[in-house]
DNA sequence: CTGTATCCCACAAGATACTG
DNA sequence: CAGTATCTTGTGGGATACAG
């Protein structure tokens, strides 16, 4: 009684129960980050392996410098992205994933990979479907 | 030869093999909608069946009738969402997901679950794993 | 109840220059 | 190569008032 729920899939944590996204949930904040303009790509570059500074900025194609600076310092402050500086001149920098960034960059393709499929048919019209 | 690439699953379409990520692609566009600050929230609600607009605003805590307007609107000229209006005083309008926006929330759903069970620990910083 | 229409602004994001 | 430091700007987003 009360909710008639569709026959859906997928089960939401039961903090979610009600049905309300609280405003001062942590977890908006965390989406937050990883739904940032460049949050997402970061993560699913880096979910082939390590990188390096200027392969990130080379692969997210648009990103400035300061932005890229700012995404990976805050997916690192959050756990997700790690960063191995090596005393070197020139210097060297690799960035990769840390298990939780990993365990992420696994839901995350399949998001991707399906906005691709899906993005010129949608943006450019082809056929709305219903 | 060439990269090497970690022992990762998860495959990107073909169109990303050189691993950049187009500045120009729709993908880019569609993403950047669905990730928008409120978009996911939305998508996830829909998700568990018809919506009116009241509903929405009150589980989305905290958007304002502009946003939940202009999100609405954005899905639905991209196919994820569809309004259904009935023409009663006063008016009732439900709103759901298409056939699109319900695959779609099916990639949703395990990443604000996922974000939801990390978050308090990422962001309150109870334990930040390297 | 379901929205529009305005006004407003903080802040995300860009551009450019510079440095270890 | 791998960044910082500044300055600037566009726009995502909020508040409020009003309308069908």
């Amino acid at each position: 009684m009360g909710m008639e729920t569709a026959p859906h899939a997928a089960p939401l944590p039961q903090a979610f129960a009600d049905g309300v996204f609280p405003a001062g949930c942590p977890s908006r904040t965390l989406l937050d980050h990883i739904t940032s303009k460049w949050g997402v790509l970061i993560l699913i570059a880096l979910s082939e392996g390590d990188q390096r500074w200027s392969d990130l900025r080379r692969r997210a194609e648009g990103i400035s410098e300061k932005m890229l600076a700012q995404t990976l310092k805050t997916l690192e402050r959050d756990g997700l992205v790690s960063r191995r500086a090596q005393p070197v001149i020139p210097p060297r920098v690799d960035y990769s994933l840390t298990e939780r960034g990993y365990e992420l960059s696994a839901l995350l393709v399949p998001l991707v990979a399906w906005a691709f499929d899906n993005a010129e048919d949608i943006i450019n019209g082809v056929s709305q479907s219903k």
